[in-house]
RNA sequence: GGCGAUAUCGUCUAAGGGUUAGGACGUGGCCCUCUCAAGGCCAAAAUCCGGGUUCGAAUCCCGGUAUCGCUACCA
């Protein structure tokens, strides 16, 4: 078969839940070889199990992978709509002998660490097994075969593995593997209600969309030989196989709701940058050679590569993310930031009717000297609220900390006088005007700073003041100082 | 239980026979300072354990242990 030569990988997810970190960061790195490779990203959605599929969280899962900024170039395809695909194939394998009709009770899982034996206490009860018992209908003969068909049973289809040999292959990551035959056992192909297994599916899916390079998690390394097996019974050459880390929760445990957020739109709510979440990302599990960390998304393409990927299992490190985040919030040329922030304003109401959404300099500028110290989107409306909206409080503990000196509001009606008097309105002039002040009233400056930036936005976590005053103009200034003299000293009010 | 993979600071990682085992997050301290950040500097912090090969092992080999994965008519 005569290939263009470009990769071809896919990211095949199965809507039983949200789009996950781990299935996020498998999705990152099929994308980032695609892109770098200038290959195609196809998407599959994996929906074959009836029981824990549920298609109304497809939606959910793209959104994810655009927040995401993952493009596709093919798909979504959905294995529900290839069936019939999926049962060809199972009745070309049973007609080769690679294949054989089982007429097996479905045993039911009984999940991961169910007791595998009794420890003999002497209660005979219906005892459970869990392991799976090879199967006698493989060596059925026709006749057999054909009482029980004729008698209507139900019918699996389970490959035929051989007893014999090993089977192996080579993973980009992982390295050669070699697995004895004998230690595999006979997997269902089509299971009996004619739906196919996903070693199946995922086996004609990937040949018939002509796939290159399977990127997945290494909880698939196990299996891999299960669908080289059927790679070679269809007289296909199996593609490139790359297992990529997994990665676990704090606890060591495979990431779930039980470690909290753990959806990527979860993370797109609480106000992280999509590149600073890519970036972080890309990180665990991959690594570019040298000390470099804070990488762009072209860069991250650029030198991204298989080789690169190492074979650990990573726990997901939250803070480390907020760091990252807080590096974009302050890296990233101001332009690329306001539409987050715009974005974060429409979402708390600020934004109509705001100077922000009449004077995109002004708003550049306001982004600018608050973006230092946000550390998610939100602080744009959280503690910043006050640059955008005359609508704000005053924080109980900056004023208590802050307006405590009793002189306070004769000072800052005096520094509003001297402010309404300025011939210009600047950073310097404004900071000649308080300092001139606090040093005729024998006070430090600190002092007044502190009491006029509660006064002014109502926090005292937020820039230096004559940047902000400077922000804000002097109008606003003013009113907002007029404003606060008569809270001055007043203790908060209560709730 | 069986089979497999993996093992470097608390976390993410670099070093792939010779380095004082490097960087980053986090933590602590100092500087800057107008609050809070950011930034700068400094510090504590690791080669899972035991054998072997070698002049020399984090690195190669073997064993143990731990962790994770698979062992489903889940994916």
């Amino acid at each position: 078969m005569p290939s263009s030569g470009k990769p071809r990988v896919r990211f095949a997810p199965s809507p039983t839940g949200y789009l996950h970190v781990g299935g996020a960061r498998t999705a990152l790195f099929n994308w980032l070889f695609a892109r770098h490779e200038g290959g195609m990203l196809l998407l599959r959605i994996e929906d074959t199990d009836v029981e824990r599929n549920r298609p109304e969280l497809v939606e959910g899962i793209l959104e994810g992978l655009r927040w995401l900024g993952i493009d596709w170039d093919e798909g979504p395809l959905f294995q529900s709509r290839r069936l019939p695909l999926y049962r060809e194939a199972a009745e070309r394998l049973l007609a080769s002998g690679a294949a054989f009709a089982c007429y097996c009770k479905a045993a039911a899982y009984s999940g991961a660490d169910a007791p595998e034996e009794q420890e003999g206490e002497g209660d005979d009860e219906e005892p459970k097994v869990t392991r799976a018992l090879p199967c006698l209908c493989r060596d059925l003969s026709d006749t057999e075969r054909s009482a029980r068909q004729r008698e209507g049973m139900p019918r699996a289809i389970r490959f035929r593995v051989p007893r014999t040999d090993r089977t192996g292959f080579e993973d980009a990551v992982f390295g050669p593997r070699q697995v004895e035959n004998a230690e595999i056992e006979d997997f269902v192909l089509l299971r009996s209600n004619g739906l196919p297994t996903y070693q199946l599916s995922v086996v004609v899916d990937d040949l018939d969309m002509r796939i290159t390079h399977i990127i997945r998690g290494a909880d698939h390394l196990s299996n891999t030989p299960k669908q080289v097996l059927i790679y070679q019974a269809l007289g296909a050459r199996p593609p490139v196989f790359a297992h990529v880390p997994l990665i676990l929760g704090p606890d060591r445990t495979r990431l779930s709701k039980r470690h909290g957020a753990t959806s990527v739109g979860s993370y797109a709510e609480e106000g992280f940058l999509p590149e600073a979440f890519r970036n972080f990302l890309a990180l665990p599990g991959w690594s570019p050679g040298d000390d470099s960390e804070f990488l762009r998304t072209a860069e991250i393409i650029q030198r991204f590569s298989l080789s690169g990927v190492s074979r650990t299992n990573a726990i997901f490190d939250r803070p480390k993310l907020e760091w990252f985040n807080t590096q974009y919030l302050q890296k990233l040329p101001v332009e690329e930031l306001l539409p987050y922030a715009e974005a974060e304003l429409k979402r708390a109401g600020l934004w109509e009717g705001s100077r922000a959404s009449r004077d995109r300099a002004w708003f550049r500028q306001a982004v600018d000297l608050i973006r230092p110290r946000t550390r998610l989107l939100g602080d744009f409306t959280d503690w910043a609220r006050a640059f955008f909206t005359d609508g704000f409080g005053y924080d109980t503990e900056a004023r208590e900390k802050f307006w405590k000196q009793e002189h306070l509001p004769a000072m800052l009606g005096a520094l509003a006088e001297a402010l309404a008097a300025l011939p210009e309105w600047n950073h310097d002039a404004c900071e000649a005007a308080l300092r001139g002040l606090a040093a005729a009233e024998g006070v430090k400056a600190g002092l007044l700073i502190n009491a006029t930036r509660v006064a002014i936005v109502g926090r005292a976590v937020a820039p230096p003041l004559f940047d902000t005053m400077v922000v804000l103009g002097r109008e606003r200034v003013l009113d907002r100082l007029r404003r606060a003299i008569p809270l001055l000293g007043n203790p908060p009010p209560e709730g």
